[in-house]
DNA sequence: GTCTATAAAAAGATAGAC
DNA sequence: GTCTATCTTTTTATAGAC
């Protein structure tokens, strides 16, 4: 087994129970190894731990949202007039991602219990207003005003965000569902169609 | 100090901590109340204690929400061609609730951290559910079509979570005041306006 | 109703053999 | 790189005096 592979399940842990609800002693189970050996891979504990998962997420934002947003190859002409293509990309990733809405999201979680320290906080905040700005960039490359991108940049956060609680709460993916496939025609509205 | 005064600090430490989070030491330091002390009070120590905050909670959305929602009273007439109003009332609430932004969701937290058993999920299911279902018999007054009533329901509790959880990620109250200053009109558009 | 004292269990973390 | 064994601290919880 990797360290990739053991980060993908401190992942899964860390964002099905919060920081404080995980413990080296599930993590063992769920990785095999015993508490020493996590040791060896995370010298620095718990917290550590916690940091490789948050990369993870950052990561997968860097690499499979934030290029495809920014990729200014191919679709490059008919994104300007109207970009929703790659916005259905960005939903079709960010869905699986998710599975389907019965994920939760790290940063949402961490966020939420207080649990991470400045640092990670930072993190967190630099990827949200990452994936905000990219939004924002594409919709200010069709010919939106700068505020109003940005703007709905944020309702697009919102809206993810709040759909995955909303469908945890509910027991139900269909807002989730319904949230990802309306996202994209709501960031183009009023434009080229 | 009441035993309402107990359960409003236990609610303060449980949304902000989550329930793994809090720990009787926390809540004994919080309180002034010897550990021994709060198990007089919660004789099912820790789970009885999140329950009580989460009766709060629930007991906070049924008089200050689903009453104002569901009141027939004075507005009556008008609400009938515009509900405005009382979209207003609620997100007013709502924004106290909530101290503009600062304050997390209890529901979120317990739901996103899964430290909530099958009983404590079914009320906050309940939550959700009723408070969807409040503001969609508004608009369903008002003359919209049922669908898109339950849909605009959903999208209210979307917009609120999701910029709870934005506001918490960015540390600024700013989207979550966006929201609830947009809400009312959200709801209400193609109205009689 | 609150306290001190204490128990019992579980947590995070380390030493050292292999 | 993984293990067993152990340590320390913290956590939940209780007994019993006042």
């Amino acid at each position: 087994m990797s360290k990739q592979a053991y980060v993908s399940t401190l992942l899964k842990l860390f964002r099905q129970f919060g920081y404080e609800g995980v413990t080296l002693s599930k993590i063992s189970q769920e990785t095999g190894l015993g508490k020493a050996s996590l040791y060896h891979h995370f010298p620095g504990g718990k917290a550590e731990m916690a940091e490789a998962a948050l990369t993870q997420v950052n990561q997968w934002l860097e690499t499979n949202i934030l290029q495809i947003l920014a990729d200014t190859a191919a679709l490059a002409e008919s994104c300007e007039t109207n970009p929703i293509a790659k916005f259905q990309s960005m939903c079709e990733e960010t869905n699986r991602f998710f599975n389907e809405g019965k994920n939760s999201c790290l940063w949402a979680v961490f966020v939420m219990e207080q649990s991470s320290d400045d640092l990670m906080h930072d993190r967190i905040r630099w990827a949200f207003s990452q994936w905000i700005a990219a939004i924002a960039k594409v919709l200010v490359a069709a010919g939106l005003d700068e505020t109003l991108a940005t703007q709905r940049g944020e309702d697009a956060m919102i809206a993810i965000q709040g759909a995955l609680v909303l469908s945890h709460g509910l027991k139900d993916v269909a807002p989730f569902q319904r949230v990802i496939q309306q996202l994209p025609q709501q960031l183009c509205q009023g434009m080229g169609d």
